[in-house]
RNA sequence: GGGCCCGUAGCUCAGCCUGGUGGAGCGCCCGGCUGAUAACCGGGAGGUCGGGGGUUCGAAUCCCCCCGGGCCCA
């Protein structure tokens, strides 16, 4: 079949390019065929969709970046001859989801879910909005083009999803990882719920209390350990002191008193309390003060502190104490603190914790009990401080504070009972794991691994409801604890399958208890809402309740998210796959950055910054998004740039235009590919054929490298410079005359075959990156000419590169033409030379043999590109024999050095200006005797420029010379104004809106010189225009006629068509 | 305070791993082209390669320190 030339009847406009190809997509089901022919491969590539989270309907645009690179290495690998699975995901439980919920019902507090709606409607509507939200998503996901199996998602709150996270928790049972403990964590008393390390993730800036406390060393009167606090509210809760034990500390008299603080700390905190007298007494290290006891000075309203008044000393903790805050000596509730937790673990100290899940002081907290912890409690333990004489010193201080990552909320830090699981105890075996994994770019494991040096156990429980139900059974009667591995496991313990495993449903399933047949209750908590991405590996793949899937895919070959997510999923994923199967479930990680705007910070809706994706689709086609976002190092964050955008958009109306081109001349020439193959016209090729055919074939090995090892961003790059620079700056300008030709000349078929070859090939491997554009050229290009094409151009095979047309130094050698006809483009710049007008010859020297040999080889691609006549190769001392030196005098030098000698001197130099510029260059001098006085000329004296001959225009670089003959003999002339004349036919003819094809009668009349000009090159003009007939006269009847000024000659031109 | 990343032309970014006279696009100025044309091509101006120190014959590139920005943590 024939190149049909639909391109260039059609006005180009991408957003109806883009349209057009949604509905053939849709039309023809190409998604279903390019899986059915993915599936017939038997190299599987298996890849873990990382679940967005399903909390608005509207996708962020980093979102869309996060699918858009999945999309590309996924259509990738399809075409590369991979079975693909590309099962999208969505997380849909946890936090804040219920936060959105609450707030759309305008639920206050957590109680409020219990009491005005009920938690079956709460969770109802939970699912409802998510169910909304995923709608949403997906339908903008397929919008930029992304191939996924949208019909079969996983998501994370089915009933399969569930039963899949709850066999996790059983094999960490079974593991003997499961435990539950009573441990310091971070508390929303808003979400009455703890929160993991992970989700303190929001910080304010917050004004607290900032107290130097008071605390009598027990025995010895007027002398105190000197502790510093901005959260008098666990004070209550203090249970000992502790102190660095190789820090130098002081006691110090100040009045009356005697206090005991680190030195470095001493001047810092008696400065800031205004106190300038003050002596110490000893200094010593902080070892000496192991043991020592103190009084709690709120003991006595305290009710807690009656029972920890006995471990009130000092303790020693290296980690714990800062010589750069406080007083050296810090104050510890361990009930309220981590590392505080930790030493009192280690030293069997009892923990308390002195505030309830809604903020507020316990009953252990005596008087003040009831008040909300850190304002009620704070200002009433000051003011009881301040009234004792506790206090030091007392000011306020504006810091960092947690908040709850949903509901801003300052959070509490205390002790509860919550389930675990011992992660710490598979550390090595998790870094053993991540050791395996191929990490892009590399330094994300470096991140992973230092992550993994902070490892602690995973707390797994949440106090909520949108979750997977912690699968935990307690006998009311025995206390006997068991996990739940799956619903048969339910009705195996006299249980049944509820109609949906979240809460309240499975709240109501009571097992007997196999120790003693009493009742056993569901543990009320959920599941950390991490823990259900992190099974997605097994889960998404309906394991464990088939296993045939997961065992044949195991394990997922490629995964990418955000760098955020080196913390968040490619950790959990990997504490996953450890607990359940000691190994990763992964085996290569791709990173990327995050769409900042404009200025480089975070997008955000609130900052006012947000670029919503509807607009952004509407506003820029879905393709030049995708290649702005390929072009960029994957790994680094992107600006967000309307203006980058629009340089992008330029580049496809360069894409276009060459396929306009290719479409135009084969079409009107009926090039048939499928006869004249490379192979065909083998014999014909010429120079140029053969390099872009070196070009091709290297673009296809250098992108194929690249989408291996996950450089998207190279192998896009290569791309477009291949189609911009090789392709559509350089060939077609090049190729443009052969194909002009009207004759069908083994030349003009070789330049086809050539360029077609280049373009299929460039849509194949383009087709990942920008699937719109490539599918529409292709249909409208590649599959008319091709009856036996595949139906779209996702369905090709990814190109294999043919190594044996690759000519290395045919390329060099190019490289080397291209510097000369840029130096030569620019020496007839600089000469004011029209490249219309056609030069007599450009003189080549090169710098070596190879450059000769180039230029030599090449010679008629640089006189096509430069418009001359010849190229001739010299050597280089062409190039010396013609240089002219010129002296400029240097009158400041010369006039002060000899004074009234200096007119004669100038003179002296214009007339014999070569033959000093010649000494002075040899010896470095020039001596003379002008009127009686030695004159000896030197360098400062004057400036020696070195000159060509007017009529040659040359241009120096580092592979040689280039110079252009700018002398233009009658006949060169002629031949310009022909061309200027043809120029103007040509403009003409479109102005009448003829085809290319149509044939034309020419007059011309008026200027002489032009007239004549036209006559000398009639044939020429003839075949330029596609004239029939030229009358040099002005016509008879009425033609299209315009006038114009050539050079200031005014000439007429008429144009019929003939 | 810690880990990792980034800092190159007015702007956006390549180049750095594997040291050898600094690139592209945009913008600006000048010129050209007009049978791919609401395009395109050429030329020019424009750089303390964040700062300092070190290694080296030679550092944007390797090492150390500092400054600024980002991400993740404390």
């Amino acid at each position: 079949m024939k190149v049909v030339d639909y391109l260039s009847k059609l006005e180009y406009n991408q957003f109806k390019v883009e349209e057009w190809v949604k509905s053939f997509w849709e039309r023809e089901s190409v998604y279903k065929l390019v899986k059915a022919k993915s599936a017939t491969s038997t190299r599987k590539f298996y890849f873990l969709d990382g679940p967005p989270y399903a909390s608005a309907k509207s996708i962020h645009p980093g979102t869309a970046w996060n699918k858009v690179v999945k999309d590309i290495v996924l259509r990738y690998h399809r075409m590369a001859g991979y079975n693909v699975w590309d099962k999208p995901g969505y997380d849909t439980h946890g936090l804040p989801i219920e936060v959105k919920i609450e707030q759309s019902l305008g639920l206050q507090v957590k109680k409020d879910i219990y009491e005005k709606v009920g938690v079956e409607k709460f969770i109802e509507y939970c699912k409802a909005f998510v169910d909304e939200n995923m709608e949403a998503m997906t339908r903008q996901f397929k919008e930029i083009g992304v191939f996924m199996d949208w019909e079969n998602p996983y998501v994370t709150y089915t009933n399969d999803y569930i039963e899949a996270g709850w066999w996790l928790v059983k094999r960490a049972h079974e593991r003997r990882l499961l435990y539950r403990g009573y441990k310091v964590l971070h508390w929303c008393p808003r979400c009455e719920t703890t929160l993991a390390d992970y989700e303190v993730s929001e910080y304010r800036e917050l004004e607290d209390p900032s107290i130097y406390v008071k605390l009598p060393v027990r025995g010895r009167s007027g002398e105190y350990l000197l502790i510093w606090t901005t959260t008098p509210w666990t004070l209550p809760a203090n249970t000992f002191v502790m102190a660095h034990p190789d820090l130098d500390y002081v006691r110090v008299r100040v009045g009356g008193e005697v206090y005991i603080l680190a030195e470095a700390r001493l001047e810092h905190v008696m400065r800031e309390a205004g106190v300038k007298d003050y002596v110490v007494l000893e200094r010593f290290k902080g070892r000496d003060l192991e043991g020592l006891e103190y009084d709690h000075p709120l003991e006595d309203l305290v009710d807690a502190q009656r029972e920890l008044r006995r471990y009130h000393r000092v303790i020693l903790a290296a980690e714990a104490v800062s010589p750069h805050e406080g007083t050296g000596l810090v104050h510890s509730a361990p009930g309220h603190g981590t590392i505080d937790y930790e030493i009192a673990v280690r030293n069997g100290i009892p923990v308390v914790s002195l505030v309830d899940e809604v903020g507020r002081m316990t009953e252990g907290a005596g008087r003040y009990k009831g008040l909300y912890f850190r304002t009620e409690a704070n200002k009433a333990i000051v003011e009881d401080l301040r009234s004792r004489g506790a206090l030091f010193h007392e000011s306020t201080v504006v810091h960092r504070y947690p908040v709850c990552w949903r509901c801003k909320t300052p959070l509490v830090l205390r002790a509860t009972n919550q389930w675990f699981i011992a992660v710490t105890k598979l550390k090595d075996e998790l870094v053993r794991e991540a050791e395996r994994v191929e990490w892009r770019p590399t330094w994300a494991k470096t991140r992973f691994l230092n992550i993994l040096q902070e490892l602690r156990d995973w707390v797994i429980s949440r106090q909520r409801f949108w979750g997977i139900p912690l699968p935990i059974w307690v006998c009311r009667s025995c206390s006997y604890t068991h996990v739940v591995g799956s619903v048969r496991e339910l009705e195996e313990l006299g249980g049944y399958r509820p109609r949906d495993l979240h809460r309240p449903w499975i709240d109501e399933v009571k097992l007997k208890c196999p120790k003693c047949g009493g009742v056993m209750e569901r543990v009320p908590d959920v599941l950390d809402v991490w823990f259900d991405s992190g099974v997605a590996f097994y889960a998404s793949l309906g394991y464990p309740m088939r296993r045939d899937l997961y065992e044949s895919l195991e394990p997922a070959d490629f995964i990418v998210e955000g760098h955020d997510q080196i913390r968040g999923w490619f950790f959990s994923l990997l504490r996953s796959g450890v607990i359940g199967f000691n190994k990763t479930p992964y085996r290569r990680v791709l990173v990327h950055g995050f769409m900042l705007d404009e200025l480089g910070r975070e997008m955000h809706k609130s900052l006012g910054n947000y670029v919503d994706f509807e607009e952004l689709i509407s506003r820029v086609p879905r393709d030049v998004v995708r290649f702005w976002l390929s072009l960029n190092t994957t790994w680094e964050d992107i600006r967000f740039s309307w203006k980058a955008l629009e340089q992008v958009q330029r580049d496809f109306t360069v894409i276009w235009n060459t396929f306009v081109f290719a479409s135009t001349y084969m079409g009107l020439d009926s090039f048939d590919p499928e006869v004249v193959t490379i192979e065909s016209v083998k014999d014909s090729l010429e120079v140029e054929d053969r390099w872009l055919l070196s070009r091709v074939n290297k673009l296809v090995k250098a992108y194929r490298e690249a989408m291996e090892d996950l450089r998207i961003h190279d192998a896009a790059r290569a791309l477009r410079s291949f189609i911009l620079d090789d392709v559509s700056r350089f060939y077609i300008r090049l190729v443009r005359r052969r194909v002009w030709e009207e004759a069908d000349t083994p030349g003009k078929r070789a330049a086809y075959a050539t360029l077609y070859k280049a373009l299929k090939t460039w849509l194949a491997l383009a087709a990942p990156i920008i699937p719109f554009t490539t599918e529409y050229l292709y249909q409208h290009f590649v599959k008319p000419a091709e009856a036996n094409a595949p139906s779209s151009v996702h369905l090709l095979d990814m190109p294999v590169a043919e190594e044996q047309l690759i000519d290395e130094e045919l390329e060099q050698d190019m490289e080397i033409a291209r510097a000369f006809i840029e130096a030569a483009l620019s020496a007839r710049a600089s000469a004011g030379l029209k490249l219309r007008r056609p030069v007599r010859r450009v003189i080549i020297a090169a710098v070596d043999e190879k450059a000769s040999k180039a230029v030599r080889r090449l010679s008629d691609v640089i006189a096509e590109m430069v418009n001359a006549k010849t190229v001739e190769v010299v050597g280089m001392d062409f190039f010396e024999e013609l240089k002219v030196y010129r002296l400029e005098p240097n009158m400041g030098e010369i006039g002060r050095d000899y004074k009234r000698l200096t007119p004669e001197i100038v003179k002296l130099l214009e007339a014999r200006g070569g033959e000093i510029a010649g000494e002075l260059l040899a010896k470095g001098y020039y001596e003379v005797e002008l009127g009686g006085v030695r004159v000896r000329l030197e360098p400062r004296h004057v400036e020696v420029k070195v000159e060509y001959p007017e009529w040659l225009s040359v241009k120096k670089i580092d592979y040689g010379v280039v110079a252009v003959d700018t002398r233009i003999t009658v006949e060169e002339e002629a031949e310009g104004y022909a061309r200027e004349v043809v120029r103007r036919v040509q403009h003409m003819r479109k102005e009448m809106k003829l085809n290319i094809e149509d044939k034309i009668e020419v007059w011309i009349w008026g200027d002489v010189e032009i007239v004549e000009a036209v006559k000398l090159f009639e044939g020429y003009v003839r075949n330029e225009t596609r004239a029939v007939k030229l009358n040099y006269e002005k016509p008879e009847e009425k033609v299209y006629t315009r006038e114009w000024d050539i050079e200031d000659k005014v000439v007429s031109i008429g144009i019929r068509r003939a």
